[in-house]
DNA sequence: ATCAAGATTACCT
DNA sequence: GGTAATCTTGATA
């Protein structure tokens, strides 16, 4: 694999701890009228399947969560607060439910695109640079992802993830997840440390 | 049929 | 630090 490289589906297809922390670092990109949008995924969570009572796919497959459960490299899109969307990476083999949230992306390209999406604006100030894609509601706003993209697939033109190396384990900080009410234990929640586009300390 | 909760954000004091 | 906004979904009856 090079810099230029989409992962491949094997990637997305090992234990949803693991690909959380292999995510950081990673490019994401969007295409949106022909033209490439992306940024660097800084800050993630992971969701596991059946076990994981804060997991969507806790209570089975619904008509909601049903592309949760299909096979990895999936990208599970949902509405939530009557007006957010969040988007979740789908890990593992069909039927198993696990996913790992996108919670904050550094911009790279066409951030002026992303910023009229967000903003309804194209020129933003540095502090509006650091709150474009500090959440994961506002990735999805900023590169324009809603209930139409649900279940692509990541191996397609649409929506993909470029390689990029390894962050090493010193520079990933782990924490609870953010916004939970159940399993509020667990340190499922991973971000580059002192990178200032995460969305919390 | 009804209802509470929600993997959030923006704006207020 | 507190809370309103806003509406879909899944659970319960």
């Amino acid at each position: 694999m090079n810099n230029l490289s989409k992962l491949p589906i094997e990637f997305y297809n090992r234990e949803v701890k693991s690909v959380a922390k292999s995510l950081l670092g990673k490019i994401f990109v969007r295409r949106i009228d022909g033209l490439l949008v992306s940024g660097r995924i800084v800050e993630v969570e992971a969701y596991d399947g059946r076990n994981d009572e804060a997991s969507h796919s806790f209570s089975g497959m619904t008509k909601r969560n049903e592309v949760m459960f299909r096979n990895a490299g999936h990208l599970y899109v949902y509405f939530t607060y009557g007006m957010h969307f969040c988007a979740n990476v789908v890990i593992g083999k069909e039927g198993y439910g696990a996913a790992v949230l996108i919670r904050a992306i550094e911009p790279i390209e066409g951030i002026s695109m992303l910023a009229k999406n967000r903003f309804n604006k194209e020129n933003i100030s540095p502090k509006e640079l650091f709150n474009l894609c500090s959440g994961p509601a506002k990735i999805c706003q900023a590169f324009g992802i809603n209930r139409e993209q649900n279940g692509i697939n990541l191996s397609g033109g649409e929506i993909y993830i470029l390689y990029a190396p390894e962050i090493p384990a010193s520079k990933i900080a782990s924490t609870t997840r953010i916004g939970i009410k159940k399993s509020i234990d667990l340190l499922w929640r991973y971000y580059i440390k002192d990178n200032p586009f995460v969305s919390k300390k």
